[in-house]
DNA sequence: AGATGTCAAGCGGAT
DNA sequence: ATCCGCTTGACATCT
């Protein structure tokens, strides 16, 4: 049903109308609680199941998830194994997406950095984003997407994206999944497509954080670069706006109409998926017409 | 009871 | 040289 969309659009994490959240979490103290650990994954997967299932009476098709969906995941002192112990929960709700045809995503955040000199930091980055791989794999969610930032660049961006790509070729599973975001400060569109294009993975367009680093590029010029990155799986593209508020970079509550007529413009007629980053979460996405 | 500040992690940039 | 912002909920501590 989906598919008679040429835009498609989600929002990341939680439903303020429900009210529903996938990022319950706990203190890092409170971590050798089992059994407080185990109630909130199940909170989360169940808040998740309520969710799709409100984007599906919506028609709306993505949804980004919580990083915190399993809460330290990949930290060494979690208390037992949770693939084990959540993989039939996680298979169910996975199902509830793949029955609605709703996309899922997931967002690792700053502190992962694959191409720091600090082996350290390396193999904890490595290891959230296999957790991440991980859960997609359980929830048999193939089309799912796991946005990453390049992070640092250490000074030298050139040695430090043939490092990202050193790293990240060793990571197959987590290949199957990843796709790299642009931001706003060190890595522009020609440079995370340019790295992509060497693992073999998209590039995600982020239209907000292209307007502060543009590498040179109109925005239709980004699109025309990243979307092939794609193949032929759908693209996806994140949008937000300006809080005049706030400073440059910080999210709006919702999407300004001129920053979503301008990305309707560039994109011409060509489709994607497009997730809206707004404080408002779902109900940002009242306020946009899609074709 | 309600308000406030801090919590695993790493960067870049502002001051 | 130090601090802030990224995002959000949990919760320890305070009033």
């Amino acid at each position: 049903m989906y598919k008679n969309f040429v835009i498609r659009l989600g929002y990341p994490t939680q439903n303020l109308t429900l009210p529903a959240s996938t990022n319950h979490t706990l203190r890092l103290s409170n971590l050798p609680n089992a059994a407080k650990v185990r109630g909130l994954i199940r909170e989360n997967i169940a808040d998740l199941a309520r969710i799709l299932l409100w984007n599906s009476e919506r028609d709306i098709a993505l949804f980004r998830m919580g990083q915190s969906l399993i809460p330290f995941a990949s930290h060494p002192e979690f208390p037992y194994n949770w693939a084990v112990e959540h993989g039939e929960e996680l298979r169910e709700v996975g199902e509830i997406a793949i029955d609605h045809g709703i996309r899922l995503s997931m967002h690792p955040g700053q502190f992962i950095q694959p191409a720091s000199p600090n082996p350290a930091v390396v193999e904890h980055s490595l290891l959230e984003l296999r957790y991440v791989a991980r859960a997609f794999d359980l929830m048999h969610a193939s089309d799912a997407v796991m946005v990453l930032h390049m992070g640092g660049a250490y000074g030298d961006p050139a040695t430090t994206a043939a490092r990202f790509i050193e790293v990240l070729s060793q990571e197959p599973d987590v290949l199957r999944y990843l796709a790299l975001e642009n931001d706003e400060r060190v890595w522009s569109v020609p440079e995370t497509s340019d790295t992509a294009a060497a693992l073999g993975i998209p590039a995600i367009v982020d239209a907000f954080h292209h307007g502060f680093n543009t590498g040179g590029l109109t925005l239709s010029e980004a699109l025309d670069l990243a979307l092939p990155t794609w193949g032929n799986r759908r693209p996806k593209l994140h949008l937000s706006s300006q809080d005049p508020n706030k400073r440059p970079g910080a999210h709006a509550y919702s999407i300004s109409t001129n920053d979503w007529k301008l990305l309707l413009e560039a994109l011409e007629s060509r489709e994607a998926d497009i997730m809206i980053e707004a404080k408002s979460k779902e109900l940002a996405l009242a306020n946009l017409e899609i074709r």
